[in-house]
Order: C-alpha cells, then sequence, then structure tokens
DNA sequence: CAAGACATGTAACTGGTTACATGATTCG
DNA sequence: CGAATCATGTAACCAGTTACATGTCTTG
C-alpha cells in the first residue's frame, strides 16, 4: 500500500494530473515504484474521495475533463504519518533466483543473465549520470534534496549488486563449461 | 506469475504437502519467492486441474484428507519452458526509497534504516552461514549444486547492497546532524 | 490536415494479503 | 490432558496488469 504514498510524494513536490504523474513513474519516480496510467487514474479517484488530494477540472470540448491533482492538507498529514511509520521490509521475489535454483539448462540461465547484466548496467550508468548532474559535490547537496540524492545513491548500490550478481553467474558456468 | 514455477522447482526437489511447501516457503526457496499457505493451497489446487502437479490423498479420520503433492510430466516439460524462457526484470518496488524521496523527517528516516541494516546484517549473516557450510569449497560443487549455489551468492550480493545502502543513510544524516 | 503527444478512463483478470475457521496428531 | 505442530481450507479484499476505448490539443 505505497503507491498512493508514491503520489502523494510527487504532488507534494508538484501539482500534476494523472498523466502527467504517468510520467514521472515512467521517469524519476518510477525508478523506485513503478505504476501505470490506469493504476494512478484508479488510486487518484480513490485518494480523491478519502480527502488526501483534490482536483480542480479544466473544461474541455468533450466529455472528459482535465483534473488537475494537488495534495491537501489531510493527504500531507497523512504522507507525514507514513514517513513517520516503521517500513516494511520488501518482500523478495525474484524470477532469477527461482530459475537459478530449478537449474536445468545452462545456456537459458547464461542468455538470461546477458540480457539482466545489460539492462543493469544500463540502469547503473543512468543513476550515475544523474549523480554526476545533480549532485557533483556530495557535501553540497541541500537539506532539501538530500532524500532524492539517498534514493539515488540506493537505485547505484543495488543495480552494483544486481551486477555483481549476473557477473558472477556467468564467470561459474564459463569455467563450468571447460 | 512465477509462484507456480517456484512450486515446480520445490517438488522437483521433493514431493511435498501444501503444509511442506509452506515451510520451505518459509525457509530456502522463501529467501527469493515469498508466500503464504493460503496462497499455496489455492495454487496447488489451480495446478492440479491443469495437471502440472498431482496429489495422493491419505484418509484421516475428519473431512480433510491430507494430500501428497507431486510434479507430473507436463509439469516438469513447463518448469523446462519456463526456465528456458527470458525472465522478466523485476519491477523495483521500495517502500523505502519512495520515503527518502518524500524525506521530511531525518528521524524516522534514521530509526528506518536502523532497523533495515539490522535485519539485512541479520540475512547476510544466515546466508555466509549456509555457504560455508553446504559450500566450503566452491571448486567442489556438484554441477546439481550449482544452481543452489548461485542463488545463495545472489541472496549475499543483494543483502550487501541493502546494508551498504543503509549505511550511506546513516552516514550522511549524521554529518547533517553537525 | 495528419501525426504525435496529451488526456482520461472502463473492464476483465491475475496475483497476493488478511482474517477467519476447523480439526488431527504428537509429545511431554 | 494440554500445548505445539501438523494440516487444509474459505471469504473478502487490496494491488496490479493487460486489453480496449475515446477524444483533444499542438505543431510541422
Amino acid at each position: 500500500m505505497a503507491i498512493e504514498h508514491a503520489i502523494l510524494v510527487s504532488l507534494s513536490e508538484k501539482s500534476a494530473t494523472g498523466y502527467d504523474l504517468a510520467r514521472r513513474f515512467d521517469a524519476s519516480i518510477g525508478h523506485f515504484w513503478r505504476a501505470t496510467h490506469q493504476q494512478i487514474y484508479k488510486v487518484l479517484a480513490r485518494m480523491d474521495e478519502q480527502g488526501w488530494v483534490k482536483s480542480e477540472a479544466t473544461k474541455r470540448g468533450g466529455r472528459l475533463d482535465k483534473k488537475t491533482y494537488s495534495i491537501t492538507d489531510p493527504g500531507a498529514k497523512e504522507l507525514l504519518r507514513w514517513t513517520q511509520s516503521p517500513s516494511s521490509p520488501e518482500v523478495m521475489r525474484s524470477d532469477f533466483a527461482v530459475k537459478l535454483r530449478g537449474f536445468v539448462d545452462s545456456d537459458s540461465i547464461r542468455e538470461d543473465a546477458t540480457t539482466r547484466l545489460e539492462s543493469y548496467r544500463e540502469m547503473l550508468a543512468f543513476y550515475e549520470e544523474s549523480e554526476r548532474k545533480f549532485y557533483p559535490d556530495p557535501a553540497k547537496i541541500k537539506d532539501s534534496a538530500r532524500g532524492a540524492y539517498l534514493a539515488l545513491r540506493g537505485g547505484i548500490l543495488l543495480a552494483q549488486g544486481n551486477i555483481a550478481w549476473c557477473e558472477e553467474v556467468l564467470a561459474e558456468l564459463n569455467s563450468e563449461r571447460r
């Protein structure tokens, strides 16, 4: 139950339409929490009912108005409550690990590891680029940006962990081949 | 859609009741894929219908018989098919990262990071203990155990990544305090 | 004026969690 | 004989995905 809170975080930075949020979930916030536009619209409607967000409609020609959502006081209060309560540890769910456990065919594993390695490397490159661009001097990070910086660092460290894993898998499989 | 496959992996190692599987999901396999007994029973019933597993019932006094499940040929075939098809990359979903992005209160973050650090350290200690116990000499690992070993290595590498992340968060927050 | 981005949704479904319910077997 | 463990499930719900549907606005 955290997509609500991811939306609240995003809206607390800047009001947005569902569409805007969906794009943010494709980029920045989405590196830590994926969501489709369908889900976002559904959740926004619920949050509106709960009073965590409010929407301002802009009339358009057709039936559906454009709605700009912003966070309300109860929404901000809920966000604070959530950030102050302990987070439950993530449930580990790794297809790849299950596949390894059921190990039958080196070639498929090798292929899979190669693809994953590539995508984690891309991810890492992207994060490191962001780091260089936005936080060239870690000592000079503003208090307001510290959280986002630490989230980015998490992305980097976890991507590195995954890269190391894939590399080890590939090395092990290749040594087996001999 | 991988709990089926996690169950198939587990049953391919040894036939079991739903209850047994639930316990395995609390231990070994469960480090990579969590599941509750309710879910396991539900999925087992579906898999039985599909013909991926079969069950042998042992009469007991009461209404509900004890059922021992084993993998069938079609089940083994499906497992093979699954291991040979590329796995989709995990969707990242981290409460903690979202929390960091919405950074408001250092104390709560610090508390959360401390708890997480502790649990990841415990996890790492457990994995490393397993590694020492079951794979003291990596060069001597049997082919049949290689997959399980590499899955364990993944657990270790990811736990280390998470630990590094928590440590960095704590270091950063403490330097902020000055 | 066409293409692509902007914008909002419904419906059906799959996957997973939480709460509740029941009874058998084993062991101290 | 009581507690713990073994054993199986239902029901209600929450979360997330995939497919489908519709129309507007901007820009070359």
